[in-house]
DNA sequence: GCGTTACGCTACGTCTCGTAGCGAAAGCCC
DNA sequence: GGGCTTTCGCTACGAGACGTAGCGTAACGC
């Protein structure tokens, strides 16, 4: 969603249930058509409504997207398993069952292929995909070193600079398997590579 | 290059020369437009050929721009340090180098986006990309084997599973660093990662 | 009711796609 | 050299998506 300038309190207001309808259509001509055929034209009358809505509130089919599939990422939660192996296996597995659906496969690898060449939009990836769900390696970290499972960072930016490093090889391992060798990232892989990062991190 | 039947052996054969223009006009033109705006018809011109010339060799743009990709990752090579860990920052740095460059960034990942709706295409990934540069993960691991830096495997199942996780991770954490977080993989970054997945080795 | 903004609809020029058809060129074999 | 086969360059074409403009109508706040 784009924000809407505020001083607009006046005329008559966006339809909401029209930002839902669009994004859910959108999602289902990915699982159809995937990226490459889907075209904004397919994606209005899905939404029942017309093509020039869609272009008033989206810059174009890559914004569109990435609004779709980022809110796809909002329902990952970490689980209180008292252990932060089993906290990460089981965050991990759920950001593969997510992945594995068909509508992120095709759009999420699309958008971040099309943003290393447009600046705006990787920055629209990085706000509504990567950094809203940091959050949930910030709070399996901090419970870990609670629990004492982890040491404690030096200093904010060492702990700001590991953050990225996992991040990065959690959701690249997953993304890397589940995309280009197209094996099910499945509780055995899960668990094996828990394995390999948590005995690295110790 | 697609395998011409091998029984046609009359006839004017086919410029070889041609190939190697229409795959650097290929990534020429990755370069200057990215994947979205690359016409097959502007790569045809850049080469000096004729459209009809391209089509008559690729299906399309995806496996145009696999085969144009693919050659980049051939200059790979392992080098000898003496120890596993700076075999791995070598060979890690390496990769990350390649993948910095604009035609490898664009056209990878846009690549592996489509193959999600296109088996062929996949197996094309895989075996021209992947499985082609797997050769390194096995050549370090025997290496270091041999230098009681690894353990050996129990059997040759284990050993495969083994190195498939290691490239998901090497190569997922490297694509992700690049292309999502838009941090450059340097050698800091490099030994930080270096560090954690050979901890998580042994 | 009045001003303002969003909406649906239609129409349009532009671009790329992928293919067809043709004559000419470049090899092999006799 | 002559004939056969396949590739090549060129032109042209219909199909489809793009993104925009213009218009009349609908929905809100004051």
């Amino acid at each position: 969603m784009q924000s809407r300038s505020p001083a607009s309190r006046t005329g008559r207001p966006r339809s909401a249930a029209a930002d839902a309808a669009i994004l859910a259509a959108t999602r289902a001509a990915l699982v159809e058509l995937g990226w490459s055929k889907l075209t904004l034209g397919d994606v209005a009358t899905r939404a029942g409504v017309a093509k020039t809505t869609l272009y008033r509130r989206w810059a174009g089919k890559n914004e569109l997207v990435v609004d779709a599939v980022a809110e796809l990422f909002d329902e990952l939660e970490l689980p209180d398993s008292g252990s932060l192996a089993a906290d990460i296996e089981g965050v991990v597995l759920q950001f593969a069952t997510i992945l594995a659906r068909p509508e992120a496969k095709s759009g999420l690898m699309a958008v971040v292929s099309e943003a290393t060449r447009d600046d705006a939009l990787r920055e629209r990836i990085r706000a509504s995909v990567v950094e809203r769900q940091k959050r949930l390696v910030l709070a399996g970290r901090s419970r870990a070193q609670a629990r004492g499972e982890l040491p404690p960072e030096p200093d904010a930016e060492a702990a700001a600079r590991t953050a990225d490093l996992i991040f990065d090889m959690v959701a690249g391992a997953v993304v890397h398997r589940t995309l280009v060798s197209a094996e099910p990232a499945d509780e055995e892989w899960v668990r094996s590579f828990t394995r390999v990062l948590l005995q690295g991190l110790t």
